[in-house]
DNA sequence: CGGGATCCGTCCGGATACTG
DNA sequence: CAGTATCCGGACGGATCCCG
């Protein structure tokens, strides 16, 4: 369980559909670097744990959209701390490996 | 900064020293499945970002102490509300895979 | 005790090509 | 559009040996 939480994506996805539902193509422009192979391993696995849910609309073409789940939403409020944390002390961070690397 | 926070060991060393300062072995006992390398690795990189303090002790044989500074205190509540949160749901998403699985 | 250095297998993840 | 399949290099991380 904290390796799926520990998983680079996973932030970046959940945050992504923290806003309300998503297409694919959307969730993969939104979210700088990611790969297709990775965006779509990183949804299966949270469909998987029960954070998101998959929906299939059978048009031509296909379109599937992606949303959190209860569950899923529940952890929002968690990844968005650790963001606003990270956000909040990157200088304080790099100051502090400027300093370790000049030793 | 995110991908240091989704590093597999950093949440379980953050723990270890929750309750501070601790030594090197004796981390090591504590963080079960650790190798020398990664542990060392781990501490070294947070010590880097400054979320970490090494202190040497230049005893026969040599003692060193690793303690949170403000900074990585700071970061521990967080760490505590996810640690909280897998604990309070691991039951509900092991369910998820299992219905999952089987489809 | 608290590591550093090295070797080496594994798996992560990007690139590419193809499909309903 | 939303994937699946495959190939492949490189990083991750464990095991081992050595040292002050």
């Amino acid at each position: 369980m904290l390796e799926r939480l520990s998983d680079k994506w996973v932030t970046l996805v959940l945050t992504g559909l923290a806003s309300g539902p998503r297409r694919y193509s959307d969730l993969s422009r939104r979210i700088a670097g990611v790969s297709q192979k990775m965006l779509t391993q990183t949804l299966r696995g949270l469909e998987r744990d029960g954070l998101v849910r998959r929906t299939v609309t059978p048009s031509v073409p296909v379109r599937v959209d992606y949303e959190l789940t209860p569950l899923g939403e529940s952890l929002m409020p968690l990844v968005a701390a650790i963001k606003g944390w990270a956000e909040a002390n990157i200088q304080t961070v790099e100051a502090a490996r400027k300093t370790y690397d000049a030793a």
